[in-house]
DNA sequence: GGGCATCGCAACGGAAAGTTGCATTGTCCC
DNA sequence: GGGACAATGCAACTTTCCGTTGCGATGCCC
């Protein structure tokens, strides 16, 4: 009796193999105790075959850092900000529920990291920051918005809430939840924005 | 030539050491890949007397979270929920600056570490929401805040503001800086709430 | 100043990380 | 189809670090 035997993966397959382990490795374990053996384990792969690719442990966590760098992309224009709010937290939402999202928002947590994986986080940062700065742009423009709005304050008291909610918390963050926080930031609390909102039958 | 020799540190005093040696550790490298060996050699203490205490990390990791547990207090009643919310932000911003306050709320935001601590920061996430719940209830009462207001989301988006500021940022918070947060979220990014404040001369 | 508990120090054992050499397996090219 | 080369797997090895043990040194209390 021959036992049934998985051809070996190399190249390209393997490579995308390691860097998914390594994103959950991270995900669950963090950085700082991440192992190498660890992750060829989950992978399937020999610990060897790691070490050869990636010599020290922040390339390979780079590696994986980087090809998740591009899985959040935000844009839209919806015409107001309100729905163009709704839809970014939506879109970051779904990213951060992802393992591969939940790993890109732990390392960013982390401080006391290499130089390099430092250097991309604060690289991604600023890329994340012009389109939200847009947004509230044009909506300054529609007279939505008084002229002098914070769009940093805006956007990160935004994001915070909902990686609070997710990461933090534990909780679950759905649409309606959403909703509830943006009108929370856009018309006030004194004004009604953080009414728990009646479920829609 | 006789060189002058540190009196050896016992008792209490070793005890407070160490802790807080723990809490430096605990806030740089995290819960995973935290050591004794490290802890002790911050402190300025032999291993073996840490082991001989808490012969496990996470004694060691509970004890030193449970000292702090109680850093943090809130109350206060101004008369005033933009007031309350000030105050309460001011408490929670020097606590989350110290060294004490940064491990706590690392801690917190850990996944997968032991049931004992799990249950410790979910007690004391509990014994926080109180306070807060009554503050909004005044609010309430007083016509400052519609009826329905959820406390919750009021208080986690303030509070995830000023943690992704310190923790995930890494800027600082000044009091503008808090004011302008306190203003967004009471009256609105549509009524002016999240406008630049200018510097008070 | 003597007895006792606590602490420091150095050496030890073991587990896990990282390294090396070689056999094996894909893949590419003829 | 087959041969050469590069990539992978595997097992043994070295190293490093964590936790333990025994004993000598040091405070502390009476």
């Amino acid at each position: 009796m021959r036992t049934r035997v998985e051809p070996q993966v190399r190249g390209e397959r393997l490579v995308g193999k390691v860097l998914e382990a390594a994103l959950e490795e991270l995900a669950t374990t963090g950085y700082a105790a991440l192992s190498i053996e660890s992750v060829a384990d989950r992978a399937g792969v020999a610990k060897t075959t790691i070490y050869r690719r990636w010599p020290e442990k922040d390339d390979l966590v780079l590696a994986a850092m980087k090809c998740v760098a591009d899985d959040f992309v935000l844009s839209g224009d919806t015409g107001s900000i309100r729905d163009d709010l709704f839809a970014l937290l939506k879109r970051f939402r779904d990213f951060a529920s992802t393992t591969r999202g939940a790993s890109l928002m732990r390392m960013m947590q982390v401080e006391g990291v290499a130089s390099e994986l430092t250097e991309l986080t604060r690289r991604m940062r600023k890329d994340k920051e012009t389109v939200p700065q847009r947004m509230v742009a044009r909506a300054i423009r529609r007279r939505e918005l008084p002229r002098g709005t914070d769009p940093q304050l805006l956007l990160d008291t935004l994001f915070a809430a909902v990686q609070n909610m997710l990461m933090f918390k534990g909780e679950t963050c759905d649409d309606r939840k959403i909703a509830q926080l943006v009108d929370l930031v856009l018309v006030g609390a004194v004004n009604g924005g953080g009414r728990r909102l009646r479920r829609a039958k």
